[in-house]
RNA sequence: GGUUCCGUAGCUCAGUUGGAUAGAGCAACAGCCUUCUAAGCUGUGGGUCGAGCGUUCGAAUCGCUCCGGAAUCACCA
């Protein structure tokens, strides 16, 4: 039992021998006392008072002093304003911290074989041009999110689904066909995704010339989009493709390797991976096949021109077509067939889907026919919905080229990194490559606290000389609190001052000592509760608030040089297990932590 | 127009199941390195929690109505 559940305990306790009333658990509120009043955690009393029948300061009094002389966690209190706040015992700490300390994975859960089984799909990247920053916090949150689960127990899968064909890899391939002069990634010196992407780019702007000449002749803008020759191309590349035709697939092969080795490259740099990769150029064949024996079941209906639909008119929503009357398959059909591939491959418990809050409406009409089709796994779906990324000036728009590429922002924020390293002189001393190594970890955990210290739901800014900031709020400063530790427990250990001796329990500890072996005690919950919302950014916050504390406890105290051997054997530890924490925890986020810094 | 989400300091963001005088960082200003890393610490100023009404001992938090912003409702993905 935790402190909370512990202490409900005994406040229910208190009242049914103090009042002769069990109280229902949902009236003891515990919170965390403010850090204008004494104490650490706080009785709220309101609630009691129709049990006590007696004032909120007489039953605060009556419960406090209960506590006190019962529990042995509680050694003192006060009441303000029918706030009980309770002085949790340094020797619960002291208890605490002799117990999880040496332990490199407090906060974790053991991963345990009955476990919950969770499928999580994160990236999900078309094939036609480079990862942006809209994709950095997809692939920060999905990974984030497999970590924070994990440290939870449950068995996690982590997927990606690639999106390997449509028309918009066509276009690409038209472009590169049409203007490409034979150039591979090789000859050009560029990475490969980047390469198909100046085609996707350089086929955007010959439609748009196409359209504007047709317009100029008179056309409708709409129809005009229909008819500009390029697109007409490009639409007969999808349906040769889909008809096997040996030259596309060839051209299509060779193209999406270019991608894949160009994105394994920026997933690498950015610490994200897969157990298990699915295309969509797999998967879709089984959506159609499913979609057309629901045709059969009366489930999905077709119209005159033979396309099939679904009417989820009486569900609240609209209808939605699942084939072409061409036939093709569209977006919905794909991840009707890759939730059943995957439900054949590991039958997990539940399918998590990390998709961006601009494809809630797809995600709901996706749970919804999988449901109407009768599978029962339809109810594991769970859309991890997030908010887009903005920049200052806007959202980024790619025709107007304000898109902020994953590898250049990696790459900006390294070099900051380095010039910022570079000229606080931090890293003399270390080989070139040790100083390569520190300013990655450091760019990349700037960028990636950015990012994720951030709620999910909410559409977030993205300030390009915000976000390279390392002061305040952000990687860098807890990194570097890391670092500190770090240099202290190493000039403990070159003074031959060992440190792990179980401490006493009279020893005799400050407010803010106490303070910081609260936010470590809280530490196994945060990571919980991540879990249970889903939320990256409680752990960020979490961090943070540990570090800024720890970082007055270490302006105003001296650690190894204290000359009480108890204290300074206290002081050690509760260092060292701040740096465990910081280093779990960032680790959830994906982020590394340097020695030196 | 329908549906969903968001609105907290100049800017970027915290604020678990309703609780005390709403918090950080950035930016501005003023201090602190002969002492374990100053990428740090301390202080000052800065708020009608979008607005109103309601629920109650108590609302940034819950409900309703507005206002503002975003997304979506495609034979795009």
């Amino acid at each position: 039992m935790n402190l909370n559940e512990l202490l409900t305990d005994a406040v229910a306790g208190a009242i049914n021998t103090l009042y002769g009333m069990r109280p229902s658990l949902d009236i003891i509120q515990l919170q965390k006392t403010r850090k204008d009043f004494e104490g650490n955690i706080t009785l709220v009393t309101f609630p009691l008072l129709r049990i006590s029948k007696k004032s909120p300061e007489e039953t605060g009094a009556n419960i406090g002093g209960y506590l006190k002389e019962n529990t042995g966690i509680v050694s003192g209190f006060n009441c303000v304003k029918g706030f009980l706040n309770l002085i949790v015992s340094d020797a619960y700490y002291i208890n605490f911290i002799n117990n999880s300390f040496g332990n490199n994975f407090y906060g974790f859960k053991p991963p345990d074989t009955g476990a919950e089984k969770i499928m999580v799909e994160y990236s999900s990247p078309n094939t036609n041009k480079p990862l942006h920053l809209g994709h950095i916090r997809n692939n920060l949150l999905g990974n984030s999110l497999c970590r924070i689960l994990e440290a939870n127990g449950k068995h996690v899968i982590k997927t990606n689904i690639v999106n390997d064909r449509g028309i918009h890899i066509c276009k690409s391939m038209l472009a590169w066909q049409k203007w490409g002069n034979g150039q591979t990634p090789e000859s050009s010196g560029k990475k490969g995704d980047h390469l198909v992407g100046d085609f996707y780019v350089k086929f955007d702007l010959e439609y748009k010339k196409q359209i504007s000449e047709l317009v100029a002749g008179g056309m409708q803008e709409e129809a005009a989009g229909r008819e500009a020759p390029i697109m007409k191309e490009a639409q007969e590349m999808l349906r040769k493709w889909e008809s096997r035709d040996s030259q596309v697939l060839e051209l299509w092969e060779m193209m999406n390797q270019w991608v894949y080795s160009g994105f394994d490259v920026t997933y690498k740099r950015l610490g994200v991976g897969f157990d298990k990769i699915y295309y969509e150029s797999d998967t879709y064949i089984i959506g159609r096949d499913t979609v057309l024996e629901g045709l059969k079941k009366g489930v999905f209906y077709q119209r005159p021109d033979s396309s099939v639909w679904v009417d989820l008119t009486k569900d609240g929503l609209d209808e939605k077509i699942l084939l072409r009357s061409d036939g093709t398959s569209v977006y919905m059909t794909q991840d009707i067939g890759t939730a059943q591939i995957r439900q054949t491959d590991f039958s997990p418990d539940k399918m998590v889907y990390v998709v961006g809050n601009e494809q809630n409406y797809h995600f709901k009409v996706l749970a919804l026919i999988l449901d109407k089709l009768g599978y029962s796994w339809a109810k594991g779906l769970y859309h991890m919905s997030y908010g887009m990324v903005e920049l200052p000036e806007g959202k980024m728009k790619s025709r107007e080229g304000t898109v902020v590429d994953a590898d250049d922002l990696m790459d900006d924020m390294i070099d900051t990194a380095k010039a910022m390293a570079d000229e606080l002189g931090k890293l003399e001393g270390l080989t070139g490559l040790e100083k390569e190594d520190t300013y990655r970890i450091i760019g990349l955990g700037a960028l990636k606290y950015f990012i994720l210290k951030v709620d999910p739901v909410k559409n977030m800014v993205f300030d390009p000389r915000e976000s390279i900031d390392f002061n305040g709020n952000t990687g860098p400063f807890i990194q570097y609190t890391y670092a500190r530790i770090r240099s202290v427990l190493r000039k403990a250990s070159d003074a031959g001052i060992m440190f792990g001796e179980k401490i006493p329990e009279r020893i005799n500890i400050g407010n803010k000592e106490k303070s910081i072996l609260a936010i470590l005690y809280d530490f196994p919950s945060v990571v919980a509760e991540a879990g249970n919302n889903f939320s990256p950014a409680l752990i960020a916050n979490y961090i943070y608030d540990l570090v800024k504390e720890y970082n007055q406890f270490y302006h105003d105290f001296s650690i190894i040089k204290e000359s009480d051997g108890n204290l300074r054997n206290f002081r050690l530890m509760l260092s060292d297990m701040v740096g465990t924490v910081i280093k779990n925890g960032m680790g959830l986020l994906g982020i590394e932590v340097p020695e030196r810094m």
